[in-house]
DNA sequence: GATGAATGAGTATTCATTCAT
DNA sequence: CATGAATGAATACTCATTCAT
């Protein structure tokens, strides 16, 4: 299984460098109370050598974010191809989602929390990675509807947006209680993926 | 039925102000874009006149969620008393969330996207109105338990959240969109409620 | 005489005080090392004091030029009144133009210097009560034709500025040598009014 | 008659381009408003190869200045050992100075405005060459005394300084109002002639 | 000589909060 | 209770200058 959070692309080492950097002061101290000098000792780099691989702080963010879900949807996409059955490929989305959780949390937390408190990004950017996100959701719900898997009843458009819903609300949970809940990361995976198929499956008791 | 929001308790005329000129102010410009001195002058009031009533601005997020919470449970509890079937007491959750939604958007914009910019609230407070919403729709489910109608595998403390999770993202599609997106309010609802109870019913297909 | 550099207007006192203030500061260092900190120090007001009479940095400078350029044609209007002969009319804008000079050699540095620093007020600002000050020259000019005392051939609009330019440059000779030069204040205001008056006067040989 | 501003002297061909960029970018944006980096751009050097031609930015403008005051003198020079009369010397003096505004416009603009916003310039600098520029007019005037043409009471070194400040600061009015004014520069140039010898000279009714 | 990536010192301005009246 | 003038801490960003290559 592919490792989800890394990535030593194209962009240079010192690009990466603060991007990594950018996610531990964000998720430790919330978007709004990191100091851009923060993440600039973080990433052993000078103030001003920030600006010369981004705009300005809500870049860091955004940049931040579309290279994470870029990396998300590259695994899930690789992941989904050797699966068949498409129950199994719906529960390998939220099985990722929440292995993320563990694996890295506070990307999970700046999904989660951080990334609403940048009014650029909530009103004004145009979120692509996410939509793509949201669409490889939708392409499986639509190819479950054409399979005549799922209920015909069923909105794709609205249906990948409350699977995103729960799934971040639920991570929601873990970050704020530091993961010191009763329910095991694996268990809540397990459960909601029944949840979520039952919801939308044409006939449940033919769920595989 | 009972208007959601509105409320003229006991706490003071000014105090009620303040927080209608907050939730105006703080859906227009957002929490951090939002400055004190605009909201004592939306509600007439002088700067400091806000530390009469509220410890910091922080204080009156939370303040104006709190208070919006309350009277949604207040009316959330009182429709629930008049109906019987378990499962027309969920689609009442669902329907009365999405009917805020349209009778005072402001409101919902505040839930969805501002309250998580306020650090304090993420955080520390311990949100108590929040939780006993969310304690209303475990109630509902635990019932459902005991009755034997929801299955015994769902956990309530999980799935009242779930539920949360989906309301909310899809609340936050609307609210970006300002409401020109190709789903109507009506739909939406009777979708994620037939979803939802699909999800959790013992037997789909005795469904009322 | 009256008094040149005193302002107690009706603006309130503190202004008053930041502009003397920034009028010490600003001639001391130069206005783009003048920090608004070291002003709001010298005029014994917290920082954002300064702001609260004040747009920003330039409207500091702007407003001080205005203000004392108001009062040095208050004062020039009141010395012209109670002189009857044009040449010593014209003697007596010269005069007072170098009294300040050894009254207030702080404010002569600033319009010499200074003030050319503020590119908002090079380019942008429209300067009015500079150009009122200039006026009040070319008027006297314009009185002179009329009366038959100054040559046809002169322009007013162009001589009210070479006589401020003469004064303004040699101005810039006192305050740049701190005033260790060779040339006394009075002999200097003497051989420029005489120079000037020969060089528009229609007839030398009659002058006053 | 010689073009003014044009120097490929000795001093290195990559030298000349920068000040030629700087020339025009200070005439641009202003001295304090320009960077480095767009004079390197416009010289097509990079922005370390500038520090090899200069001290620093403040040595790029004095340096500037410098070297066109060097051409302008030259030429100055040339012109007046052609003319006999003194009266004509001092004609073309000021002829120059306004040919140069039309003729290099940029090179005006940064004596009039940008010069004076460099304050290593004006507080520190010895300004050598802006001296010989006015020696040379303080050398006509001296000859002009000696030989009885101008009065025994003009003193020469004030005088050369009124005479800069007035064609300065006419020379100001027509940078910014980017020639868009009433007076054609011929006529100023004429005018501002009569004016200053008939002020300066013994017998206003011998001039030439 | 030439480059240009990296540096990091430096500062105007905002705005939540206070407190004398 | 109410006011609103005054406070002052706090910080993203720029850009002249350097220096390893």
């Amino acid at each position: 299984m592919a490792k989800v959070a890394a990535n030593n692309g194209e962009k240079g080492e010192k690009y990466h460098r603060i991007l990594a950097a950018a996610q531990k002061i964000f998720a430790q101290n919330g978007f709004h109370n990191s100091k851009v000098a923060q993440i600039a000792k973080e990433a052993n780099v000078a103030d001003g050598t920030i600006y010369l691989y981004f705009h300005n702080k809500d870049d860091i963010l955004i940049s931040l974010f579309e290279d994470r879900m870029r990396m998300l949807i590259d695994v899930l996409r690789k992941e989904l191809a050797t699966i068949d059955s498409l129950a199994d490929k719906i529960r390998a989305v939220i099985r990722l989602h929440f292995r993320l959780l563990r694996e890295d949390p506070d990307l999970i937390e700046i999904i989660t929390i951080e990334l609403r408190q940048s009014t650029m990004f909530m009103k004004e950017y145009q979120n692509q990675q996410f939509r793509s996100y949201l669409q490889v959701l939708g392409d499986l719900l639509k190819e479950g509807k054409d399979q005549g898997l799922i209920r015909q009843d069923v909105s794709p458009g609205l249906m990948k947006r409350a699977l995103f819903g729960m799934m971040d609300e639920i991570s929601l949970l873990f970050v704020l209680s530091h993961k010191q809940n009763k329910y095991s990361i694996e268990n809540v995976s397990e459960e909601l993926s029944e949840f979520f198929l039952r919801g939308i499956w044409h006939d449940a008791s033919e769920l595989p």
